[in-house]
DNA sequence: CTGTATCCGAGAGGATACTG
DNA sequence: CAGTATCCTCTCGGATACAG
């Protein structure tokens, strides 16, 4: 690291700018919600069932804390039943590319990442 | 998603290759461990210091389990006192991309983040 | 110096029921 | 449909002490 990052008073309580980008897209869910918004719109309970096990509160919860970010966007239509759409915003979409390398990377090498994790384990052994 | 990702039986437990990123990567540590491991090899109490706020356990624990993944190795020294240097693998060489990415983002979103939840603050209250 | 071993608290995350 | 409201579990992560 060294004199790499200068100037980083602003990053305040953050040591590393890495370690903000993860404040934000971090934890369990977020970064595959914002992955299944960016071909588009969706509602509450299609990205229910796209984030496969996740439950209500924790969709709501994940999604609120992506809003507060300003990456997701909601709108809600006042009718009945009710309709909410998510979508990322502009700022949202400056993602994109991290969140695309992380589909990739994932596709490509998840089979050699479990591989590893057996040959490691039995050399515990 | 559609069909995206059409044959995805190897992702095994993971319902999206995201996720699978996640698995390797995630949490509140590695991602900043393996930053720091980008420009070059590290001793056990380097990253302890490059890493500010992490306990020696978690340290631990996180190193290995991005050893158990491939993604870093450890070379011990048997000396008195020891010696363990730490270094990132050619396979762990390919998040470096991703985690750069992370990077620069922090560097250029942060201060907006810090905008946005605090308006978002206000709005609620 | 590089770790383990305990113990502990906080919060992430889950299950279920209920509501406008 | 899109949430809240509870309640509960369990893991992540921190503090401290000890060991090779």
């Amino acid at each position: 690291m060294n004199e790499k990052e200068s100037n980083l008073a602003f990053l305040g309580r953050y040591s590393c700018p890495v370690e903000a980008t993860v404040d934000v897209i971090g934890g369990k869910w977020k970064s595959v919600i914002v992955y299944h918004l960016l071909d588009g719109t969706k509602r509450f309970n299609e990205l229910k069932r796209l984030n496969k096990g996740i439950t209500q509160r924790m969709l709501t919860l994940q999604l609120r804390e992506l809003e507060a970010s300003g990456i997701v966007h909601r709108e809600i239509y006042r009718q009945i039943p009710p309709k909410v759409e998510y979508s990322l915003t502009e700022f949202g979409r400056s993602l994109e590319p991290l969140i695309l390398f992380m589909r990739n990377w994932g596709l490509e090498n998840m089979e050699k990442v479990l591989e590893n994790r057996e040959k490691h384990e039995t050399n515990q052994s």
